[in-house]
DNA sequence: CTTGACATAGAACGTATGTTCCGCTAGAAT
DNA sequence: ATTCTAGCGGAACATACGTTCTATGTCAAG
């Protein structure tokens, strides 16, 4: 076997190995593998556990029963590797009111009202909370009635985030791309088809945080 | 025991199993329960397991070693039941072209291009694919550039569904919330401030798919 | 052809592991 | 007091399971 490519049998022992783990919640003897693959010897399945073992596709423990486990590698290659985290969701956000940040202490429990999400559609996993939009007055930002917006709690920003601002002066929260503009500060709707408002004194405006998903469920 | 409650020490050996399988990726044996709980007979690990199983927060296998599963109930009380699907990442989306389906055998290897999902984001999973938007050319369906849309493959809808229709007439592809009415068929926008396209044969529409889910990604 | 690495098969072996049985104790019910 | 049950401990038992050893066949390198 050339370094690094597997063998057919040995593809299907891994298949075998990942159905039979989440079908049973524990993995599959060696005898179990042999049945299922089509090998009446334990040596061979245990030669191919090997094998597997020296390309990285598993991890096993000695003179233990059922000690095989898929390597972060292939669960990660397969999709299976379940990084999943639980993000409250603290409120609603209307163009009305400013945005209801969540207490500082993220009890986290309790907040049964939760929105999971797979890690990797966020850059940044602390201090994130979810919100619910209601209305239509988000239009503007491409953000309809019902969308959740996963925002996180972060005062500073860079050019071309969009955050949620409060407008003192209009009381009135909006999602906006943010931008710093010499000394004034522009803020551009996501609709390419509506203006940008200028405003000239930051004590006008009150950053909320960085909205960093937004989520629009259908169906 | 009353019924429904756990002693001090069913609990510790739920929390056991919990740690050890997460750890290890298979569950322990009923002897490491023990060492852990600090049970020196094996039958009283196995009496409190079979407890467990009555009362729910267990199934076990007869005669298999490691034969133990947590319940889904328990896995879901403690969050830790990870459900992630992976939906493949099928192609682009724009104006100008029809939805570019993909074959109906479902490869799912090699497609590395995959967007993670947690399941219950989704009312199915069946027959789902992703397609990333390209262009400006939705906004009237508050989709804008580099939105992720999962969708379905499926030709019948219901009133009230967004779907991808192809409109032959107009050569274009658009995402519309779809309504019957009387003969016709009437295509309205996500966005409340546009107007709807009332089609009188269907014929000069093409249902590609139905809308389940929108995702944009910001930062 | 010979050699060696690789893959496979079968059987024997040791042990890790689940199962079962018997006995003990404490407390509640009768 | 007696009985019954829940819970615990220890030991013997049966076996599911991983390990190891020997033998066979294939195929490319020398």
């Amino acid at each position: 076997m050339a370094k690094g490519k597997l063998t057919d049998r040995q593809r299907r022992i891994l298949d075998y190995i990942q159905d039979f783990t989440t079908d049973n919640g524990y993995p599959p003897s060696i005898r179990q593998i042999g049945a299922s693959v089509g090998i009446s010897s334990t040596s061979v399945v245990n030669y191919n556990l090997n094998r597997l073992v020296e390309e990285g596709f598993l991890d096993r423990d000695k003179n233990v029963s059922r000690g095989i486990r898929l390597t972060d590698k292939l669960l990660r290659a397969t999709g299976n590797l379940g990084d999943v985290i639980r993000v409250p969701m603290v409120g609603r956000i209307f163009a009305s009111e400013p945005v209801h940040l969540p207490s500082t202490d993220s009890p986290m429990f309790g907040a049964d009202e939760a929105i999971e999400i797979t890690r990797d559609m966020l850059s940044s996993t602390d201090d994130v909370f979810a919100l619910e939009v209601k209305g239509d007055s988000m239009i503007d930002a491409m953000v309809s009635d019902g969308d959740i917006v996963v925002m996180k709690r972060d005062y500073h920003w860079s050019n071309g985030d969009m955050v949620a601002v409060w407008l003192r002066d209009l009381e009135e929260t909006t999602l906006k791309y943010i931008y710093h503009e010499g000394n004034n500060i522009r803020l551009q709707p996501a609709n390419p088809t509506m203006d940008s408002i200028i405003i000239q004194d930051p004590k006008h405006l009150e950053v909320q945080g960085k909205v960093m998903l937004v989520v629009r469920q259908l169906a």
